[in-house]
RNA sequence: CGCGGGGUGGAGCAGCCUGGUAGCUCGUUGGGCUCAUAACCCAAAGGUCAGAGGUUCAAAUCCUCUCCCCGCAA
């Protein structure tokens, strides 16, 4: 069978080289182009490109998909099916219709719960402990087609959205193959989304990661886990801000002001929140990497009594 | 040339503006105290101040270039 596949991000990757290894052929990839990253602002292809290109299997990286000359490049290419993991783009009516055996697509949750851009981080933020992938045939909607195959994983208590990604990547890329396998076999029913169980699980914002520090303990720690690696949870000690990569919390009831230091010792910042009190355990400040709690405290002064979250303390 | 910060014993930092003895909190090692300790007390080791060039009587500190790291922004 002749397939497309659409994908861009590090969690497209691991579907692509599922169907390279595959029976059927590659015969073109799409992707994003390529964006200004990083600090020099250069131009970074996406990773999907990158392997694409290694396999040697032509790439499109149109900047509008919603155009005729792009709907006659992937026509050429006279694909049976497409397979799209994590492209970036709602694919509209010209480009679903275009292959005989449909749109595939393979989604980090398990529908139709977390329908949207950000279903892994979302999944960890809610304090979910499993979550999935589903393939679906693709319609016009956000994640809103019928689904193909599902098949849980289990999120860790110290999973954070970093570390589950991959695990779901290559859970994608295993039943994306299975899923075409059996499509092309005949025997899949493509089942309905019951739309009344749907949530959605919209793209994250930078702002996203701002503590607010009124919220438990308890779900500030999800919160910490599903915005790692990105966006990244931060706070502001004075003008200063911290971005907050671990933390523990914990029951203990405390009648401080949400966001006070309440006790500081040689390992930890111990700090109020709207219930509980979160037990800070590795930071980044401005200018510096990473690093732990008891790293940072030995050359910073940090006493009980101070606030956080407030840029005018 | 997107904006900005940084590189100082093993770790985290101060010192730099206003050149002139290498400092702080830890860690390490040895000793002491203690029923005991990750606690406390005493002592020691450990640094060509990222690298190169320049200015100067004198450079961690001022100037130029290079390398590496980080935040913002995307």
């Amino acid at each position: 069978m002749r397939i497309v596949f659409m994908g861009t991000p590090e969690f497209a990757v691991p579907s692509l080289e599922a169907l390279l290894r595959s029976d059927d052929h590659v015969v073109g990839v799409v992707s994003q182009p390529d964006r200004p990253k990083g600090r020099g602002q250069q131009l970074v292809a996406p990773p999907v490109k990158l392997v694409a290109e290694r396999a040697g299997i032509p790439v499109l990286q149109p900047l509008k998909i919603r155009t005729p000359e792009f709907l006659q490049a992937l026509s050429s290419w006279q694909p049976d099916l497409i397979a799209v993991a994590a492209y970036g783009r709602i694919l509209h009516t010209p480009i679903l219709s275009l292959p005989s055996k449909g749109c595939v697509n393979v989604h980090g949750s398990l529908l139709p719960k977390y329908r949207g851009a950000a279903p892994i981080q979302w999944a960890v933020i809610n304090g979910e402990t499993e979550t999935g992938i589903t393939t679906m045939l693709m319609d016009e909607g956000m994640d809103t087609g019928p689904m193909l195959l599902q098949e849980r994983l289990e999120i860790m208590p110290d999973d954070t959205a970093g570390t589950l990604a991959p695990r779901l990547a290559e859970l994608g890329g295993r039943l994306l193959v299975e899923t075409i396998a059996y499509l092309k076999a005949g025997t899949l029913t493509p089942k309905r989304q019951d739309d009344t169980q749907a949530t959605l699980a919209p793209l994250l914002k930078k702002e996203d990661g701002l503590i607010n520090w009124t919220m438990s303990a308890e779900s500030l720690a999800n919160r910490v886990r599903g915005l790692s690696p990105w966006p990244g949870a931060y706070t502001f000690f004075g003008e200063e801000r911290w971005n907050v990569w671990r933390v523990v919390p914990s029951k203990s009831a405390g009648t401080d002001k949400p966001g006070t230091i309440v006790a500081v010792d040689k390992q930890s910042i111990l700090v109020a929140t709207g219930e509980g009190l979160l037990d800070l355990q590795e930071i980044q400040t401005a200018n510096s990497k990473r690093m732990s709690v008891s790293q940072f405290l030995t050359g910073h002064k940090v006493t009980a009594g101070m606030r956080l979250g407030y840029r005018d303390v």
